[in-house]
DNA sequence: AATTTTTTTTAGACAAGTCTAAAAAAAATA
DNA sequence: TATTTTTTTTAGACTTGTCTAAAAAAAATT
C-alpha cells in the first residue's frame, strides 16, 4: 500500500485524475500523452506498470482509471503542489504565474512531516493562489459549485473564486487588467455576436472576450 | 556552462567536493563510491560522464577533481541543501536530526529565485543547524578556523561552533547530554589512557569520550 | 457492410544509471 | 626485483522511461 513512486509515476497518476475529473469516464492513451507532452506508446508502456502497482485499473483500448490507491496518491501530490504554491506566494515573494514550475518539481518532495508541518506553517489554507481547493491530510476537499462567468446571464452578480486555465500568459493578462480572486463582479450587457462581456468588477467597468469568460470560475448561485 | 544536471550528477559533484575538501587532493573512486553508497564501477562510468561535460578532472587510475564549473554547480547546491535545513529547523518545527534526508532532496529543486527569495526569507542565515557555513549566491563563505575539541588543552576554554559528524546518532546524542551549538566550554581534566574530557559546558560539568570530542568542532584560539 | 481514418498497442531501439564478474593497473609486501 | 594484494577499469547485462515505425483494434465514413 505504500509505495515509493517515482517522479514520473506520480506525474502520471496526476495527469490521469486530472483528466478524470473533467470527463468522469475513464481517461484515453492519447488525452495523457498530450497532457505529459509525451507519446501514446510510452504512455500505454507506463499506464502498464501503474496497473501491475494496482495504482490503476487498465483494459486494453478501453482507457485508464485510478484505483482507490492511485486516487489517494494523486491527491496526496496535489496537496503538496498546491501547499508549496500558498508558501511561494505567501511568503518567498512569488507571482501567481510563477510557482506552478517551481511546485511541479517540490511536489515530489517525500516526507510526511514536511508536508503537514507546511500545512501548519500556513495555516491550514483552503485554497491555493488559483482558487484550486488544497485537500487536508486527509485527501478530503470541498467540492465547490463553481459555474464558469460566461454563463452568467445579464444583470446576475457574483464573485471570482477560480481560474481554469492557469497558464502563466492567462495569469498575467488578469494582472494586466486588474481581475483577482475574490472580486465582486456584476454582468452589465452581453454582446450576442461575439459573446462578450461588459461587467463591473470591484469598482472598475471592464469588458472581457467569451474565452476569457469561460475561464474563470464565479461563486455558483443558489 | 549553464547545464541542467540530474539528481544524481548533482549528487556526485557534491560528494567529490566534500571529499576533496579533507583530503585536498585527487578524490578515489572507491571513496566516492563508499559516500553514494554505490559500486566502484558505477563511479568510473559517471566520472568519465561529468569529465565530457568538464565538471571533473579525471586521469584514469589518478582520482577526480572538480574543475571550476564543477565547483561552482556543488557549492550552489550545498547553499541550498543548508538554506532548506535552517528553514526546517526554523519555521517547520524539525529537529537538527531530521532534515538532513528532505534536505537532501530539496537541494535539487531547480529556480534560482526560489534560493534566493528563501535566502532573504530566512534573512541570509550564516551557518546551518550543524554549524556548517552557507555559501552566498555567489559562493563565498567563510573558511571559519575551527579546532576539534579534543585537541583543546586543560584549562582552555572555547565555544563549540560546529559539528563534523552530523548522522542522526550523534546528533540525537548531543542533544541527550545538552550540548549545543554555541556553547562555551572549559576543558577541566584529560584521562591520558583513554583521552577522555572532563568538561565544563556552559553551566554543567561533563565528561566526554575522545570519540566524541573529535566530532565536535570549537572555535580556533588565537 | 465495406472502407477509410483514427486511436492504441506492440516491437525494437536507445540513454541514464546501476550491477557483477573479469581484466588491467597500481600499490604493497616479500 | 618478483610476487601478492588492492584498486580501478572494462565488458556485458539489467531497469526505467522514452522514442519511432509498424501492426492491430476501434471508430467514423461512405
Ligand atoms: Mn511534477
Ligand atoms: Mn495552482
Ligand atoms: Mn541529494
Ligand atoms: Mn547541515
Amino acid at each position: 500500500m505504500k509505495f515509493d513512486l517515482s517522479q514520473t509515476e506520480e506525474n502520471y497518476l496526476k495527469a490521469i485524475y486530472s483528466l478524470f475529473v473533467v470527463s468522469n469516464k475513464a481517461v484515453s492513451t492519447n488525452k495523457i500523452a498530450e497532457k505529459l507532452a509525451t507519446k501514446a506508446s510510452s504512455v500505454t508502456d507506463m499506464v502498464k506498470k501503474l496497473s501491475e502497482k494496482e495504482l490503476v485499473n487498465y483494459v486494453k483500448y478501453q482507457g485508464v482509471s485510478l484505483t482507490e490507491n492511485g486516487r489517494e496518491i494523486a491527491i496526496h501530490v496535489i496537496r503538496k503542489h498546491r501547499l508549496w504554491e500558498v508558501f511561494l506566494v505567501r511568503h518567498l515573494g512569488f507571482q501567481w504565474d510563477e510557482v506552478h514550475e517551481v511546485a511541479e518539481q517540490l511536489e515530489h518532495v517525500k516526507s510526511v512531516k514536511l508536508t503537514n508541518s507546511l500545512d501548519a506553517f500556513l495555516d491550514f489554507p483552503r485554497y491555493d493562489p488559483h482558487g484550486d481547493p488544497i485537500p487536508d491530510k486527509e485527501g478530503n476537499f470541498a467540492k465547490r459549485d463553481v459555474a464558469v462567468l460566461s454563463s452568467l446571464k445579464i444583470g446576475q452578480e457574483s464573485k471570482i473564486v477560480g481560474i481554469k486555465d492557469s497558464s502563466s500568459e492567462f495569469l498575467k493578462y488578469l494582472d494586466k487588467v486588474e481581475i483577482k480572486l475574490g472580486a465582486a463582479i456584476k454582468v452589465l450587457h452581453k454582446e450576442s455576436f461575439d459573446n462578450s462581456m461588459m461587467l463591473w468588477i470591484d469598482k472598475k467597468q471592464i469588458s472581457i472576450s467569451q474565452q476569457i469568460a469561460s475561464n474563470l470560475y464565479v461563486k455558483q448561485q443558489d
